[in-house]
DNA sequence: CTAAAAAATTAAACTGGTTGAAGAAATTAT
DNA sequence: ATAATTTCTTCAACCAGTTTAATTTTTTAG
């Protein structure tokens, strides 16, 4: 689901957030102080209102988004008018549409914040020459990848064999948090069922 | 769902085979005649005989595996017995199950062959001592996991939004060489719905 | 603090896809 | 070729999850 390890996300001194994008770099490959100011040089922090719009479909995504706070889904709209959310991100995580990203296509998918959000982002030519002047990064997101592949094939296997009760049960095991901090309509649009019928089950399962 | 770009996988002179996962490589990134070297050096053929299994549930992943020649299914088995497609591959895709080969821990998937099947092998060893001697390689990999990993987000997208018949379309017109070679009940573990579905819906869209 | 908007609950009718069972067709093995 | 096995089809009963709509609760904005 997620692009990457929660964590401990804040800290008595309150610096934390600033290195919150460091720490998780630093679980796979180690930088010198020099790679980490480049890495800063190229990062702009954005700010983002809940409901607000990092990206709407039609659009082109323009940067790779670490989230330092708050919350992102990624989501498309059906025919009918239906919300589905591909991809969720807390602290700590990458979100942002990749295809769109690497290929410049008008993406399929709306990006907008769940709470207000804090972001650090980087643009393609600056992802490039981060890649060109320290290549243990391409390292660094071959990782991320991995782990964010492997997290999607979980889901699309749970999504095949699970019924609707279990993905929730799943859910709420997998990611205790976050179902505190977002609405259930927007679990009930990641698990892949109506808002109505999670209320259904949520009664079902309180009762035995 | 594959992970790369299919191609034209056989040539007249019947040489193509042992090229196409050099010409898969090197759309990304360019190798020197020596490096190319070291990759031979590294990858280990393997035939695998129609329904035979390349990895079983419980079993740790040790390889991943290009396929020159054939298809391979990865599966898991539900608790009724149902089996259910996470991932599909033919010629110049690669097949295995990441997570079990990152990370040594049991995979829960099968790996099977649907036709008679030819490899090429890479431990994990030997993965990372491509990786240390051609840092290129990382590079290559980064683009294959984002390929794959945009083609999954694409199938859970569709496996929210869309319903079975869309789906089925939606394969036939991106897969159509797959839907000739492999059974119909294949096709129906991988959208997601029971053979007896896919033969209705069949029916029903070949008399409108 | 209050009004308005959004989210959650409940219930009943409904439907897309499943189940089970039986026969026909195709594929595989000898 | 022939038998055995696997896959595909058909049908009807069935069920997990949807739909619509009305009411209540919670959240948001001023």
């Amino acid at each position: 689901m997620l692009l990457h390890n929660q964590d401990k996300s804040t800290k008595a001194n309150g610096y934390m957030k600033d290195d919150l994008i460091l720490e998780n770099i630093e679980r796979y490959i180690h930088l010198e102080k020099e790679e980490v100011n480049l890495l800063y040089s190229l990062l702009t922090p954005r700010v983002l209102k809940k409901k607000s719009f990092l990206l709407r479909q039609g659009e082109v995504c323009k940067t790779e988004n670490f989230i330092t706070k708050g919350c992102l889904r990624m989501y498309s709209i059906d025919e009918s008018g239906f919300e589905h959310i591909v991809m969720l991100g807390v602290e700590g995580w990458w979100v942002s549409d990749l295809f769109s990203f690497f290929t410049g296509a008008a993406s399929e998918y709306y990006i907008d914040a769940l709470e207000d959000t804090e972001l650090l982002q980087i643009s393609k030519p600056d992802l490039e020459r981060l890649y060109e002047q320290v290549p243990k990064f391409e390292r660094f997101f071959r990782i991320l990848l991995q782990n964010a592949f492997v997290a999607q094939q979980r889901r699309i296997n749970q999504n095949l064999s699970f019924t609707a009760e279990q993905r929730y049960l799943d859910f709420i095991k997998t990611y205790p948090q976050l179902e505190q901090r977002i609405p259930q309509k927007q679990v009930a649009a990641y698990l892949g069922f109506t808002p109505v019928f999670l209320s259904m089950l949520r009664k079902k399962l309180s009762q035995q």
